[in-house]
RNA sequence: GGGCGAUUAGCUCAGCGGUAGAGCACUGCCUUCACACGGCAGGGGCCAGUGGUUCGAUCCCACUAUCGCCCACCA
């Protein structure tokens, strides 16, 4: 083997050769096991978040396709609607050109042609992330049978009246000029104004003031509402108020809705422009009167002074002009919050126009039962409520956009504006008997992604086809997502299966969390915190990092703060980590919090790792090498011929394999990282590969054993392997491409061999052996590292009070304990016999005495023995007053009570013996 | 206003009714024949606060504080 394992230059290779050799299939054999990947959008590139989602669903598919599954990873992509629009548009934009110029046919030209380059740059990043998907299977939102499945879905509801078309309030980005969901919009709080204007009464003196944050929409107020219950504005309830500025006058009506202590308790009501008041307007039967255009200008509705103005300058004017006639009566600060929108960023209106609606409650009371009944869960559980409380609260779904790049909704008006809704205009035709004479439109208008994206699971397997990846897949196993999309997607996938496929989509959704930065900011190009995954792969320079980083930033007031905490954290930039050591840390990291810090020390920790990893096997290799390492053994003999650490470490395997398994049913990567990386580097490496050295080296064991020895490294190495590969697949394959033919295994990859699992253990006491010798070797060490005596000074030992029991263990373990401990001789001392001046350590009772005899310096061992008898003195305290406690006595458990005295005599037995021992230095 | 989280070593985080753990950082020693991307040893914590349940609480319960996220029609 090499002496470095090259990531650069082995993981494409490797990744080749599984997609050569189709291991990224579904076998064909044992039960189904699906995952459908959250399609990214052709947007961009991917970013750490993917990254993470993506490692954590591979490391789920490569275990259960080893552990024998018929295994399916659905691959795709999202095309996207309002993001990639705005991508393409931008690059218009840089050739001066605008999407209304070239015209609809050419702009989704340039917009397909900039998918395909978007798409090929993620598929090959997902690549190097060494996912295992299905290549060949991999989909395309636009493409052709998803195009079908979209139009069957939106026939189908139309025709079930689920799908209605209708003028309708919605939220509108009059920079964007679409309608967008409520889940576009994002609430901002901001410190505004509340104005209070004075209305006055028709046919009197009187009047009424008003509390406002939109002044400007003043001009469509169609109605001021009291509550009908205020005193103050019982009598004027049904009067008439002159709408300032304008001509118009309108009623003053009761409803609930207004509350009496907020404001003056009078509210006036614009329906074409708040949602609330919409409602309003609906119970009071109020016309609704539109005042915008769709960029928000105001339009002819409104006086001449005011048409054509921009609505925040309508405001400015608005207030000014109140004030001059005296009718704005005062300005109070108020915290408001603005609907922004999610793409664009612009302050949305709602806004009338027609628009396509789901209507949504028939559909979401099923996905609420499919939760309740336990039809699938959420790992972890608490998500349940959040899923829940939305459903149970939903608004119809306003699904029609004013854009061009997606699906173009599946209806035609004739002249008069008649809907028709079909697949294509022929059958529309032929349905509705239509002759050639009449002219058919099909709707302007696209369908919202997320419409698409819901049909994921069952459209991306092939529906409406009846596909036998359909039938095999479906329900998918599990979704592994963020909660920042639940309602965007997860609720949604849910709702049209049930409708759909009649079953839910997936039995069990995973939710990670967020990938932030090491501060706990959200990455984001704008704010120039951003790592791309794959520069923590390949390392890049400061230099790089640094043009990546202020090359998007939103302010440039920002640069100079984000250069210095980028030089901060990488003074070096990025060394190139592989993209094992990069998986690694992502599944370190996976634990349950909602956020997740990404700190560039875990990943430099995990890179050391797979180094440590790479070099254990060679160290097997290099014991191997030319030897008899069991080939000739049958496994009887082999079994009979282990060494106490060969058995420890087997059987500790099988505690590790258990847990793993556990843990994967669980989601809890972190767990499985920590266990694999504990015991691979603390166990393995650190214990039994020098116990190992020590039986190797040993001239008194035979070559059986040493045979067994070799053997065991071996098998646990490839156990090991096995057991990281779904978290490291790169380097565990390229070892045990190594190792494979020593053991006389022919598969082409580790991919495709089984994952391990639990064997019988081979004995039932090496584990309290090995680890008592640890203790001892420790106490020893110690006495080395605190006295400082050169690691390569060979020790001269005494052990006194060993009892029967210790010497026949020590005997079996003589030659590790004095390898491990450099220890060139052991003496007993008999109890009766004086010991010369020595340090000390106590194991379980056994003293263990390292003889000064000019090694040690004897202030410095009384230091260290006070420093150790004050440990014990605070520990046979608590033992004692607990122990003294009648009630702990009484009420705790026997076995706990019984542990407790046992350490309390241990404690004290040591303390005596420690400051016996203190006493003798005089 | 409703819901959900978080608060444990300098940092990032596990843990969980009975001796407080990891990685990184830190200190000392060591280039020992797998690995200096290493080895050995060590220092460091009233587990946010206050009550309660319990023989026993970092862990369970209640409240408080601080921070965060999501939902919601106070104009």
């Amino acid at each position: 083997m090499e002496k470095t394992f090259e990531p650069k230059l082995r993981e494409a290779k490797i990744y080749q050769k599984w997609e050569e050799t189709g291991c990224f299939r579904p076998s064909g054999k044992g039960k189904a096991f699906s995952i459908v990947i959250p399609p990214p959008n052709v947007t961009g590139t991917l970013h750490m978040g993917h990254g993470f989602q993506l490692t954590l669903m591979d490391a789920i598919t490569r275990y259960q396709r080893m552990c024998g599954k018929n295994t399916l990873w659905q691959l795709g992509t999202d095309h996207a609607g309002i993001a990639t629009q705005l991508v393409v548009e931008g690059k218009l934009r840089e050739e001066g050109k605008t999407r209304q110029e070239i015209g609809r046919e050419a702009f989704l030209e340039r917009a397909l042609a900039w998918k395909d380059y978007s798409k090929n740059i993620i598929c090959s990043q997902q690549r190097r992330l060494g996912i295992s998907g299905d290549w060949e299977k991999e989909r395309f939102t636009l493409d052709d049978g998803l195009c079908q499945a979209v139009h069957k879905v939106f026939v189908d509801l139309y025709n079930e009246g689920l799908i209605y078309r209708g003028k309708r309030l919605a939220n509108w980005d009059p920079v964007l000029k679409t309608a967008v969901s409520d889940l576009e919009v994002n609430l901002v709080e901001q410190t505004g104004e509340l104005w209070y204007i004075r209305y006055p009464i028709q046919d009197s003196q009187e009047s009424l003031i008003v509390a406002t944050t939109r002044p400007e929409t003043m001009l469509g107020d169609m109605a001021v509402a009291v509550n009908p219950n205020d005193e103050r504005y019982k009598k004027l309830i049904g009067k008439q108020a002159k709408l300032p500025l304008t001509e118009r006058f309108i009623p003053i009506i009761a409803d609930d809705y207004v509350d009496q202590n907020f404001g003056t308790g009078c509210v006036k009501i614009t329906p074409a422009h708040d949602f609330n008041d919409y409602l309003v307007g609906q119970r009071h039967k109020l016309d609704l009167l539109n005042i915008l255009t769709e960029d928000a200008v105001l339009n002819d509705n409104v006086p001449k002074a005011y048409r054509g103005l921009e609505r925040f300058e309508a405001r400015k004017k608005i207030l000014s002009d109140l004030e001059n006639i005296g009718l704005l009566v005062k300005t109070e600060k108020h915290i408001n919050k603005i609907p922004i929108g999610d793409r664009s960023g612009a302050i949305l209106e709602p806004y009338l126009t027609d628009q396509w609606f789901v209507k949504t409650k028939p559909l979401a009371e099923k996905a609420i039962r499919a939760l309740q009944n336990g039809n699938f869960q959420f790992v972890p559980k608490n998500w349940d409520k959040t899923y829940l409380n939305w459903l149970e609260n939903i608004e119809d779904w306003c699904i029609s956009r004013q854009l061009w790049w997606g699906h173009r909704i599946p209806a035609w008006y004739d002249e008069n504006g008649k809907i028709y809704v079909g697949n294509n205009e022929e059958e529309i035709r032929q349905k509705h008997n239509l002759s050639k004479n009449i002219k058919l439109k099909q709707d302007e208008d696209v369908l919202d992604t997320w419409f698409s994206s819901a049909l994921w699971p069952f459209s991306s397997l092939g529906w409406p086809e009846n596909t036998a990846d359909l039938k095999t897949f479906y329900p998918t196993s599990v979704l592994v997502t963020g909660f920042d999309i639940i309602f965007f997607w997860v609720a949604r996938m849910v709702m049209m299966g049930l409708k759909f496929m009649d079953e839910i989509p997936f039995h069990k959704v995973y939710i990670t969390g967020l990938i932030r930065d090491s501060k706990g900011q959200k990455m984001s190009k704008s704010k120039g915190n951003i790592l791309d995954p794959l520069d923590l792969i390949d390392g890049i320079s400061l230099e790089g990092l640094l043009q990546k980083r202020l090359s998007s930033l939103m302010l440039a007031s920002q640069k100079e703060e984000v250069e210095k905490a980028t030089r901060e954290e990488f003074p070096n930039g990025i060394q190139a980590s592989g993209t094992d050591a990069l998986r690694f840390t992502f599944a370190a990291l996976a634990t349950t919090s909602r956020d997740i810090n990404f700190d560039i020390s875990r990943l430099e920790g995990y890179r050391n790792f797979c180094n440590k990893l790479w070099n254990a096997a060679r160290f097997v290799l290099l014991q191997i090498e030319g030897q008899d390492y069991g080939q000739t053994l049958s496994i009887e003999e082999y079994k009979n011929n282990l060494a106490l650490p060969d058995q420890w470490i087997l059987d500790s395997l099988q505690d590790l394999i258990q847990n793993i398994h556990f843990n994967f049913q669980e989601y809890r990567f972190d767990l499985i990282a920590e266990a694999l990386h504990n015991f691979i580097w603390n166990e393995y490496c650190a214990w039994y590969l020098e116990f190992s050295k020590a039986t190797l080296n040993s001239t008194a064991q035979n070559e059986k054993v040493k045979t067994a020895t070799r053997r065991t490294l071996l098998e646990v190495l490839e156990k090991l392997l096995r057991l990281i590969h779904p978290l490291m697949p790169f380097i565990s394959e390229e070892i045990w491409q190594e190792i494979a033919p020593l053991l006389s295994i022919k598969d082409s990859s580790i991919m495709i061999q089984p994952y391990p699992t639990i064997e019988e253990k081979t004995s039932s006491d090496s584990v309290v052996k090995i680890e008592w010798l640890k203790k001892v070797i420790l106490a020893v060490r110690n006495i080395r590292g605190e006295m400082n005596i050169a690691p390569s000074k060979p020790l001269e030992l005494l052990f006194k009070n060993a009892t029967d029991k210790d010497r026949l263990a020590l005997d079996e373990i003589k030659d590790y304990f004095q390898t491990l401990a450099r220890v060139s001789k052991i003496s007993y001392l008999s109890p009766n016999e004086t010991a010369p001046s020595s340090a000390v350590a106590i194991v379980d009772g056994l003293e263990i005495l390292v003889p000064l005899a000019g090694l040690i310096d004897i202030t410095q061992e009384t230091a260290r023995l006070n420093k150790e008898i004050a440990k014990l003195e605070k520990d046979r305290l608590v033992l004692e007053n607990k122990l003294k406690n009648p009630n702990f006595v009484d009420k705790a458990p026997k076995e706990v009570v019984a542990a407790e005295k046992e350490r309390q005599e241990m404690v004290k037995n040591n303390l005596q013996k420690l400051q016996q021992q203190l006493k003798s230095f005089g």
